[in-house]
DNA sequence: GGAGAAAATGAAAATGATTGTCAAAAAAGA
DNA sequence: TCTTTTTTGACAATCATTTTCATTTTCTCC
């Protein structure tokens, strides 16, 4: 148990929208941390392959990371805007998704599934 | 209309899976042609904000691209090892995706939702 | 058809996130 | 403490994608 890797972790855990590598790392560094880039990367790398953090990658293609209340399958609605996201289940969704899959003959069917908009207190401004 | 941009767009049709632009850069190349990697992605710029082409990104965040049958709104499922994909659709979802996102108070809602697995040929490999 | 403006093209350089390398530092064991 | 193993981080290397910029190809007007 390194403590690097608690110390992302926790910087993970106090923010509650999806984080980036870079992001993260910036704001160790800014507090005072003497952590690498690297060591950062290889952390959430740890993290998300436990299944201790989700990842998802926006539209440009850079991985961000979030550290979520629920250890079960769950999806999320994130904001555009902030990137706070709320943690959301869809049982339909979850049997649709496998339905179709056998329907057309495909095997380990999985799934990803975003719901993203502008959250209330951004919608504001 | 240039040229160029409908070469890259027979290109994606003659496929049935999705394909990165450097994928296509190669075959095209290979095919004879003269058409820069620049302009490549140039065209399947174009023809995703026109909506044309679908895009996704996979795991490691790298862009793919597919010239659908259907123009309308839809999602896909998409073979891990080949990449072929089958347009589907999923009412229930659209529904469960706008409902989830109005009750948490978010605004101008949308989702991304992909179907993953083997498709049946792999499935024999 | 031809001259000049505007758009398209592509080679090469720049960017930026992510990964690989490798030697130093820290932790674990004996 | 001495040795072995793991973790760390500076730096270089990758690699998809974007920018630059000069050249080529279209378009427009005559
Ligand atoms: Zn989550
Ligand atoms: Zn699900
Ligand atoms: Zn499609
Ligand atoms: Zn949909």
């Amino acid at each position: 148990m390194s403590t690097r890797r608690e110390t992302v972790r926790q910087a993970l855990t106090g923010s509650t929208g999806f984080r980036s590598a870079q992001d993260l790392y910036a704001d160790l560094r800014a507090e005072g941390s003497k952590i690498g880039l690297t060591t950062v990367y290889r952390a959430l790398q740890a993290l998300s392959d436990s299944g201790e953090v989700d990842v998802l990658r926006t539209d440009d293609g850079e991985a961000v990371y979030r550290a979520c209340d629920s250890e079960q399958h769950h999806h999320h609605l994130v904001c555009r805007k902030c990137s706070t996201a709320v943690e959301i289940e869809g049982p339909a969704v979850e049997k649709w998704a496998a339905e179709v899959g056998a329907k057309h003959g495909f095997t380990g069917v999985t799934h990803t599934v975003e719901v993203f908009g502008t959250c209330g207190d951004c919608s504001k401004a």
